[in-house]
DNA sequence: GAGTGTGAATGTATTCACAGCA
DNA sequence: TGCTGTGAATACATTCACACTC
């Protein structure tokens, strides 16, 4: 009953009603109506989104956010600590590292990598910064299964191939350009210049606003 | 012949393509084969993008580089410049707009804003910086169509409203809420904390391994 | 001969609508 | 009666395959 085909886009959305179960009360009863009205989706949407992870819900009771929370941190995997390796401590770095610490959440920055010779050795932001060569025996030792890049563009790619070298198992890459990894790696490129660059289109050809809130 | 159903998809691709063109000789000659394998996509998806904007190639040749770099940024509407106002200048801000200002872009970031009275009136990274209860004056006379915002999540919202009454075009938000417009409004959520939380999900059901180099 | 541009075929995601349970 | 969970219907996106042009 779980789990046969998941919507690729499933998953991220989990993450997105998960963002909102957080704010409300454990106790409190919520249905797929309300919860699609707070987060401007649609309620088919959403417990579909659901029923391919399991089944939450109570019929004519609706959910109850604390329990739906649970399951799907844990349907996402998040029921654990994941720890994460930074690579590139500059001001991208920086401004993740503030939002991953100042959220409580499940990643843990667990250690940081930076050509530059006044950052390496030192702390910033309560994480240890260390030259390149080193992160294999790093992630290995610290068994370090996500690698987020926030290098500039230049050093991506090779800021990647390290990563696989040291046997990373999932690659963020923030910088603005794609990087390439072997197929055992799963990679996702967050792109947001690419993002910007799309914005004229939309206003230009502002007839397209079908779809109201969306994104 | 242009531009009766355009994918969703079809535009961000763009400026996919955009970026590879950028980097290669103006004259050379590219087939939508050479442009898919450089690119990690597939040949018949290019066409399909391009055939939405319209004709740029020519049978048996395919397209001259920088001919085809010209007609997508039209197609775009990226032959011209576009003034933004960045809400929210910290650490993620700076990152950004390092990024909008080293590359040669079309964007230029015309006004930032913060409620620090340490950044009030100073520029920074060459960007003025104002209290926010001045940004209808400000992006009104400055005719500034786009919004960036990249405040703490609990501003997020209200930079929002703020950027909405001064008669903004079209938002990108890279706080890690979501924001609310109205639809005459184009939005943008570029959550990166989202993605990073769906990576433990690809982890761990590392079956899904199907399609190679995606994102 | 080589490579575009595009209808037709396939695959995937979203929405509808309702049976079934509390 | 109210709301979930889900097959069936629809809408949308991608891929295939080939007619057509240079």
């Amino acid at each position: 009953m779980t789990q046969e085909r998941v919507s690729e886009n499933a998953a991220i959305r989990l993450s997105l009603y998960l963002r909102y179960l957080r704010d409300i009360r454990e106790e409190a009863r919520i249905s797929s109506e309300q919860l699609a009205e707070a987060l401007g989706t649609s309620a088919a949407r959403i417990r579909k989104d659901l029923s391919y992870f399991g089944q939450f819900g109570t019929p004519s009771k609706g959910y109850i956010a604390g329990k739906l929370r649970h399951q799907i941190e844990k349907a996402l995997g998040l029921d654990r600590v994941w720890p994460i390796a930074l690579v590139g401590v500059g001001k991208l770095g920086r401004a993740l590292l503030d939002n991953l610490i100042s959220e409580k959440s499940r990643f843990r920055i667990r250690a940081g990598f930076d050509v530059n010779p006044d950052k390496i050795g030192r702390r910033i932001a309560g994480v240890k910064v260390y030259h390149p060569y080193q992160m294999p025996k790093i992630i290995r030792n610290e068994k370090i299964p996500i690698g987020m890049i926030t290098a500039p563009a230049e050093a991506a790619q090779e800021s990647a191939d390290l990563l696989v070298i040291s046997g990373i198992k999932g690659i963020l890459n923030f910088s603005p350009t794609r990087v390439v990894v072997p197929s055992y790696v799963r990679s996702k490129n967050v792109d947001f210049t690419s993002q910007l660059e799309v914005m004229p289109y939309y206003i230009v050809n502002d007839r397209d606003l079908r779809r109201a809130a969306q994104d």
